[in-house]
DNA sequence: TCGGTTGTTTGCGCCAGCGCAAACAACGGC
DNA sequence: GCCGTTGTTTGCGCTGGCGCAAACAACCGA
């Protein structure tokens, strides 16, 4: 497949290098497209390749050995992600699954030490990919350890809504599919409680919900939400 | 200060670093006490050194606006930590606090380039840690999400007995001084159910406790109750 | 040795949020 | 257009674990 080099150039990735550089890097690469609810790649197994999601949205999910799912994060347009080799891993410790069509870039494993070593700023980038994804991740245990339900949810929407927002004529939309159950397992929950909490806010004008659609149509209202403690 | 070059040569971090090796990052090092409760460095502050534990334990802290405090992790002797810079962060995202009297190797940011180019099996070393860090809150996370107190309790016991216990005659014994508190803070709960469920399970025989003392007895005990789910 | 501080234990009541269940609504394949 | 599937809503009862409170125990500095 063919790559739009204007389009790709652009992305923060990328940033800071020059055309050599560049082709270094994506010399190296395959694009492909996935289809919606396929597999890249699947927890636990032997990692062989790293990618960059240039079009899309990605779902994150760890399974326990009970069959438990948790959504670890979603993964947006321009952002890296299966970088274990990076992190000095053998294994995938997640899987991911394309929440909608997406068009991504695949690097086998074998080309990162010589990538890192002739582009370190692309290394770099990888590198501060995952202390992101640390503290994000730390954040989210702050979060579960110290806030009641009604504000992670809140928290959460208004994360995804930021990262992953579409603007509408009534609101913000989250612009892939997602599950009450998906917001569930993002925040420690269940099914119930975030439709019940829906409902309430959609009740109160903060949001509108649909089939697998959710829109904020106030965001300042759901911060409210999200800050306040023990309110009534 | 001096340092025991054969002491640290053996640990994990320098694995494969011949005499040269070594001494280009010991050169840059420098060694010293710190005494137990001291903080080496504040969350939020901007980041100017990264740190490896020859000695000692060390308590991470996050603290929330609202002023909750959640402890992230333990570090253990020759763990590295304190790396903001190799995940290209500007401030440390929590607080490090000496849980008894330390031994610390300081290396200064400015290092760092340096020390990637030239050594980059420590560099790597550093990376890995970061991944294992990651993989770690991860599961935490999972943990939260899917256990009850009662579990998640028994595994965070557990884990810091097999990361920083020190056999006794009586049992595995937590080499540093730890509160209920602390416990709770580690596993999102209150000092209170810890005491409850510590009182419980020390009636059952597999721990036992003291002032700021934990030891486990019966490790395979802790294991069932750590593993099974919805017991009576 | 004493008094203050810090950590631990335990009782009691309550409620946020879960589990279960059932009805409903939207979508997609045929 | 129909029907099975998948997702959503809502009611109801229950309980794990928190909040509050009070007594106690160990340690530490003077």
């Amino acid at each position: 497949m063919t790559l739009d080099r204007s389009l790709i150039a652009g992305l923060p990735v990328f940033a800071g290098l020059d055309i050599s550089g560049l082709d270094a890097v994506l010399a190296r690469a395959r694009s492909s497209r996935v289809p919606k609810d396929s597999e890249m790649f699947s927890q636990g197994a032997e990692a062989g390749s790293f990618f960059l999601l240039l079009d899309g949205h990605i779902r994150v999910v760890r399974t326990s050995p009970e069959g438990h799912q948790v959504i670890a994060r979603y993964i947006n347009e321009g952002e890296l992600f299966g970088i274990a080799v990076a992190m000095g891993r053998s294994t995938y410790p997640a899987s991911a699954i394309a929440a909608v069509d997406c068009v991504v870039l695949t690097w086998p494993n074998a080309a990162w030490p010589d990538l890192q070593a002739r582009v370190p700023s692309f290394a770099a980038s990888a590198y501060k990919t995952i202390g992101t994804r640390l503290q994000e991740t730390q954040a989210q245990v702050m979060e579960m350890s110290t806030q009641q339900v009604e504000q992670r949810i809140a928290h959460a929407l208004l994360r995804i809504v930021s990262q992953s927002g579409r603007k509408t004529e009534h609101g913000i939309e989250i612009d892939f599919p997602i599950t009450r159950q998906d917001i569930a397992e993002m925040t420690g929950t269940t099914l119930h409680t975030v439709s019940r909490l829906l409902s309430a806010w959609e009740d109160e004008g903060f949001v509108k919900g649909g089939r697998q659609r959710v829109v904020v149509t106030d965001p300042h209202g759901l911060m409210v939400v999200a800050e306040n403690r023990r309110r009534k």
